[in-house]
DNA sequence: CCTCGATGCGTACAGTGTTCGCAAGAAGCG
DNA sequence: CGCTTCTTGCGAACACTGTACGCATCGAGG
């Protein structure tokens, strides 16, 4: 690099350097350039050298836009927020069951599209003043709201459901995060490791009887199934009390 | 080091190192120094030469019992998870829905516990094949067994249960750590930049409106509140198809 | 034209996980 | 007892990490 910069006229160096297309660098690139990185290296592979890598410039230049790599964490988790999508304010009471319905597939969707935020998500929590976040839970409180629900008892539905597919979604990704760094796929790790699991369980009878009968379906399917019966469950849950 | 073991007869060094007191090294010492560092310490502070102090030993040392810190950390999480209670087989099916709240707050209480785990779950998902976490999720079914529930029914009552127990207080467990990393309480974190998110929420009028009430109560109490709200309506959905 | 604040970046530092080869003791075996 | 083999601890080294600092270079404003 050295070495080009000073055989060629510096004025070229300086011209392609000074202005780049576009401002060259700005925090809104870096984020964007983080989450496709992390989307398709993994989070291992967010490295401020790495990522100054893809925006054509230094580890250190990025420190001009973001304070550390925490800080950039925290910006990436409310820039993919932002992919959420919330349901119009219904109409009728009845529907805010299909509104929260729809928002959790919305979440579980986006996680599992971004299964590196599981990781982030236990060191930066939800970052409660991240722009994004708030704007999305404002609306959702308008569609409780909409649905003649009070501000505390929309936030109670809005806060279980959130906690209920956090918590299921965050265990699939880790799951497909894992297949992903071994380059497998679920069909892979049911052939290979599926004998050590079954003998594994072997002191545990009630695990291997459940285990034993659900091995012939596919796993994508038995996942989202499960994802939508609990889903049912909580929200008949809040549906009794509401009738 | 070298100067001391030079200065001194070579057998007091031969005698001190060749026989420590125990065993010298071993995986569940390893594990069990793990989490006190972790817990005294943080995640941060992990790493093999800090961990290989507390033992003293040197940090290569650990790699004899240990394949590397993933695996360390899979053996960590296992090893808490141990920590948890599991209820009694009851007696008459009606108890299943107590057995179950114990099981919850039993989850909650050592997530607390240990906040760093909030952390590992997103790498290391639950370990399925940790001996524990077999062991505990196989009592578990029988408990839903004694009460009646079929295999199935059971297991979609844990898995989620535990995934709202799980979403809830990883959200809890990043608040501490955050916390704990600045070394400031809930008083102060409220005291000090509770007017600049008020300022932040300005533009969301709904989130206004909420957390303008609840700023007077202790943040403890709302937190244990808000789970047990939450957990009831799961409880209630599945308690609605039961009856 | 000259200055000034903003921006990019090379260098450097302390620390990380992990590999490798060596030494020293333990254990099996004659 | 001796001899060999296996296990265990560890120092040195490697490739990397996040980030502080200071120096260049730039566009804009006087």
């Amino acid at each position: 690099m050295t070495a080009d910069e000073q055989q060629v006229p510096s004025v070229w160096a300086r011209l392609d350097r000074g202005r780049r297309e576009q401002q060259s660098l700005s925090q809104e690139q870096i984020v964007a350039a983080a989450v496709r990185l992390l989307d398709t290296e993994g989070l291992e592979a967010l490295s401020m050298r790495n990522l100054g890598k893809r925006l054509n410039a230094g580890a250190t230049s990025l420190y001009r836009h973001v304070a550390s790599k925490d800080e950039l964490l925290e910006l990436v988790a409310d820039e993919i927020y932002g992919e959420l999508d919330v349901p119009p304010p219904p109409t009728e009471p009845g529907q805010w069951r299909e509104a929260t319905v729809a928002f959790a597939h919305s979440v579980r969707a986006m996680i599992l599209r971004h299964p590196w935020i599981a990781s982030v998500l236990g060191a930066a929590g939800m970052s409660y003043l991240g722009p994004n976040l708030m704007r999305i839970t404002d609306q959702m409180l308008g569609v409780y709201e909409a649905a003649g629900f009070s501000l505390g008892e929309g936030n109670a539905v809005m806060s279980t459901v959130l906690a209920y597919v956090t918590g299921v979604t965050i265990s699939e990704a880790a799951w497909v995060t894992m297949l992903a760094r071994r380059g497998q796929t679920d069909q892979d790790w049911f052939e290979r490791l599926w004998p050590i699991a079954q003998e594994a369980m072997k002191p545990y009878p009630r695990l291997s009887r459940l285990y034993a009968a659900g091995v012939d379906h596919d796993p994508q399917r038995t996942r989202d199934e499960g994802f939508d019966y609990g889903l049912g469950k909580v929200l008949d849950g809040f549906a009794a009390t509401r009738a």
